[in-house]
DNA sequence: TGTACATCAGTGAACGCGCGTTCACTGATGTAC
DNA sequence: TGTACATCAGTGAACGCGCGTTCACTGATGTAC
């Protein structure tokens, strides 16, 4: 697996451009040869590797979520469900990632472009999607929680939606609206107590 | 304000396809050719309205931020905070929002791509959410909620992020999604008992 | 070990096409006298 | 009421440009004998 061959090597390359580059500027936000230089290529050479430029698409699609995959693995997949999960939602509405668009999380940046795809990216985006929402119901299981694939589609949605918001409001206006989900989001899991002198409300 | 020239008439009209036209196929989805078209003009004409493509978008922008804040004056602005809330998270919700995507909010299918878009059209979107967030801040402090500006905050990130990812399931997922989302929002701002067998968690 | 040939990753010029934008124009409407 | 002229919304041909894609090619590496 690690064994690559030189153009297997120049077949990722080229992949971690794509993925970083449409994270950044969307789906049809670069084109081939501006995406081949940057893999350090010439536009020609782009279709040794892919069929065409959805091919290309889909194929980064895949990529971004496998990123995304180790992301949820490195918070979840070891030690007690709830630091795991309180540390997911620190680092997922963090400034940091807010910041680092080129890198992570796909969902934010591109979700809202998911149904504009190609069919094959469509339905990797689809899966990618499923995939994590699985996962976040399993650590909310641990915890005991009642009906966890409900509650974690929830909550998968309200950390999408929190991250998106934020990236296209001022510096101020993110930074209240991250710290406000992550403090809602870890007390809908039981991680902290109410928000404030309490009422009828959650 | 009823009383509009010609020429007024024909910019709301260009205006009226480029939001449908923008909620569907994103913010550089439609050309400038292709609206003329659909507004029953010809491309040539689009200077006499607009200084170029970016001003437009930015109107654009506007414009469908006016259709968003109609709805939840439609909503919120009149009768009990609670039926008007409960009623506001049926329909933003609902599989018929879901799928009449070149009409309504403009936060599912284009805050991902708020970023990437022209400087004037980004601070218009930036002011679109905010407006929003308030609108729901002012309801649920009628509620009595603690905190009512973070609640909001929160509550609208759920309700983005939980449309933009349904349009990106398939439909039996999305359904399943959005109804989660529906019950645990709901129950979140007291409008509704806890989703099932008590627990440790809300 | 040395020569002859096949393979194949990557090059770079060229293509047709649709884009945003410009501009000289047409023809209907409004105003002056 | 009728004529002369100005205004102005909209037309449609033309522009330069960057896009995705094709293709004949180069030159390095691998294999055969």
């Amino acid at each position: 697996m690690t064994e690559m061959t030189t153009k297997e090597r120049t077949r990722a390359r080229i992949l971690d451009e794509a993925a970083k580059a449409m994270r950044e500027h969307g789906s049809s936000g670069i084109g081939v040869a501006a995406l081949m230089k940057r893999a350090g290529l010439t536009h020609g050479g782009f279709y040794a590797h892919f069929k065409d430029r959805d091919d290309l698409v889909a194929h980064a699609v895949d990529r971004m979520f496998r990123d995304s995959s180790a992301m949820l693995t490195q918070h979840l997949g070891h030690g007690e469900a709830a630091t795991g999960l309180s540390s997911l939602i620190d680092y997922y509405l963090s400034e940091t990632a807010r910041k680092r668009i080129d890198g992570g999380c796909p969902l934010p940046s591109l979700t809202g472009e998911a149904s504009r795809m190609p069919d094959v990216a469509r339905d990797r985006f689809a899966v990618g999607i499923t995939g994590f929402q699985a996962a976040l119901a399993h650590s909310l299981a641990k915890l005991g929680l009642p009906e966890p694939m409900k509650l974690a589609a929830s909550v998968l949605a309200e950390m999408v939606g929190a991250m998106t918001l934020a990236r296209a409001l001022d510096d101020e206006a993110a930074k209240a609206s991250l710290e406000a989900s992550r403090a809602r989001l870890k007390h809908r899991i039981g991680l902290a107590e109410a928000p404030s002198a309490g009422s009828t409300s959650s």
